[in-house]
DNA sequence: TGTCCGTTGCACGT
DNA sequence: ACGTGCAACGGACA
């Protein structure tokens, strides 16, 4: 193969051999091919000091689910005669290094448009450009290219979904056939100095075995979407009424997450009668193309600070209340058992995510949702930056949605779909014998009930931390007097005038309805 | 400036 | 299961 050169395939979030143009473009031609996953120690090694078990940024779930998709990829790829060279440091030495150790030519990964990635990229291509090596960088993590749709805006990401899907128009594969499936690769060269290790366990890194219930929840990997989601497909009436808003948030359910796009023009075609965007399934695909453009075309998207499209609004900083709401302790069960849920399988339903955010920000507890993110972000095994903290602006009526007045009932939302407690009892064994009537406010429960339930409140189940009716009205007012504040500058608020605004509605705060009037009100009720 | 609309609110009515 | 009132936001577009 006198033409052929050597190829490095490195592989960052797209785990997978189906659907993938870099993958496919860095095997033509090439005599060697290295595909690489580089793990950064620093996202990986146990922090003790983390409110959950796992490193400083990802919990264990994350982790494991990770380590679980790199296994399935490293399988994949021996079925086609290659196979996945793990190596550790900091990314961009790392590839750099095994650019100059194998004399790669063309150096292959999907784009990525979320901020670390693009400066870890702009390093890589920067030093590929010197070094005259050639770069394939294809957009395959999204349907459409964020940069393009932000360009027919006029340079501004549009704001709202349905202004995004007139400006996106048909995705592209709409038209176009099926990528081929890959049947071979080129073998993997000598190795050399670099040192390649095998995808280590959850133990290497320095962790303790999961508790047998974990275990088997949500296997990470390729196959396993994949079979998940021949599942759903092949439940022709599934697709065909898919309508997320519809769906019961308290029901156990398993979430479809990624590799749709090969699959979903199948869909397409197959099922006649199907529902439109924004409720198909197609549409939840396109929601998350929206989030990714809003993400990539606003700087500060991540922070309420120096963010264009988010509001400043004097959210507070109660470590306690955050922690209450982190580690299940509310006394809400709904908003706990949610909570608890998170923790354990590291997913949730989309409402119950709904729920618990609206929650912790602008419904209850006014905490700041940037705190809310972090935890989501930690936990949640399908995080996602853009979506992320997309919806948290979202949630917490900070963008894209300002009816503040809507505010989700800790105890009433979930009664609707679940009267019978069911899920809190799962997530929550100390309510397990609450009766139907009592299991969304227990504290309302008469003594001589929660002792025949076993569950004394206040001892077995904690009371709730706020009083929903005046928290929420509180919610209210700040926001209200909040939004009145970014209209009246412009959106132009300053740190200056955030303090001011607490220091006003501190002293306008009901004196009935005080700080310590409030706890006393939570004992007696 | 006004009007319509917005992936998923609640409480109460039928 | 669906409709109504509640209270009332910003973005998009005329």
């Amino acid at each position: 193969m006198a033409s052929g050169s050597n190829s490095l395939m490195w592989f960052r979030k797209g785990l997978r051999i189906h659907d993938n143009p870099a993958l496919e473009y860095s095997a033509k031609n090439s005599n060697y091919l290295y595909p690489v996953f580089v793990i950064d120690p620093h996202y990986m090694e146990p922090d003790p000091t983390a409110f959950s078990p796992g490193s400083s940024r990802a919990g264990l779930n994350r982790i494991r689910f990770l380590l679980e998709s790199l296994v399935d990829l490293n399988s994949s790829l021996r079925k086609l005669g290659s196979r996945l060279l793990v190596l550790k440091g900091e990314p961009s030495e790392v590839v750099i290094r095994c650019l100059k150790e194998w004399d790669i030519k063309k150096l292959c990964f999907e784009y990525d448009t979320e901020p670390y990635y693009q400066a870890l990229d702009a390093k890589l291509k920067n030093h590929a450009s010197v070094a005259g090596i050639e770069v394939f960088s294809p957009v395959s993590h999204t349907l459409f290219n964020p940069a393009d749709i932000i360009q027919k805006n006029g340079g501004k990401p549009p704001l709202s979904y349905q202004s995004f899907l007139k400006l996106a128009g048909q995705p592209s594969w709409a038209a176009s056939p099926l990528s081929t499936t890959l049947s071979w690769l080129p073998p993997v060269g000598e190795v050399g100095n670099c040192e390649i290790s095998d995808v280590p366990t959850i133990k290497e890194l320095g962790y303790e075995d999961f508790g047998e219930d974990n275990s088997t929840l949500f296997k990470g990997g390729e196959s396993e979407a994949l079979r998940r989601l021949g599942e759903s497909i092949n439940d022709k009436e599934w697709v065909a009424n898919f309508e997320k808003p519809k769906g019961d948030p308290s029901a156990f359910i398993k979430p479809v997450t990624t590799v749709l796009s090969p699959y979903l023009k199948v869909v397409q075609k197959s099922v006649k009668r199907h529902t439109s965007p924004p409720v198909s399934l197609l549409g939840q695909l396109l929601w998350r193309d929206f989030f990714y453009t809003v993400a990539f075309g606003t700087p500060n998207f991540d922070r309420m600070k120096e963010n264009r499209i988010c509001k400043q609004i004097p959210w507070n900083d109660d470590e306690e209340l955050l922690v209450a709401w982190r580690d299940a302790r509310t006394g809400f069960p709904w908003i706990d058992a949610i909570m608890v849920q998170l923790q354990k399988w590291g997913w949730m339903h989309h409402l119950a995510r709904h729920s618990v955010a609206c929650f912790l920000t602008r419904g209850d507890l006014f905490v700041h949702w940037e705190k809310g993110r972090d935890v989501f972000e930690r936990l949640l095994i399908d995080s996602d930056w853009a979506i992320n903290n997309g919806n948290w602006m979202w949630l917490s009526c900070s963008s894209f949605f300002y009816q503040y007045n809507r505010i989700y009932s800790p105890i009433s939302f979930g009664k609707k779909y679940d009267p019978n407690g069911n899920y809190i009892r799962h997530f929550i064994p100390a309510l397990k014998n609450m009766p139907k009537e009592y299991i969304y406010e227990p504290w309302t429960a008469p003594l001589s009930i929660q002792s025949k339930a076993k569950c004394i409140i206040g001892k077995d189940y904690p009371k709730p931390v706020v009083s929903h009716d005046y928290a929420s009205k509180e919610c209210k007012r700040k926001l209200a007097e909040a939004y009145e504040l970014n209209k009246k500058l412009n959106g132009r608020v300053s740190e200056e005038d955030l303090r001011c605004l607490r220091r006003k509605l501190e002293k306008d705060q009901n004196p009935e309805s005080s700080n310590l009037k409030r706890k006393k009100q939570m004992l007696i009720g």
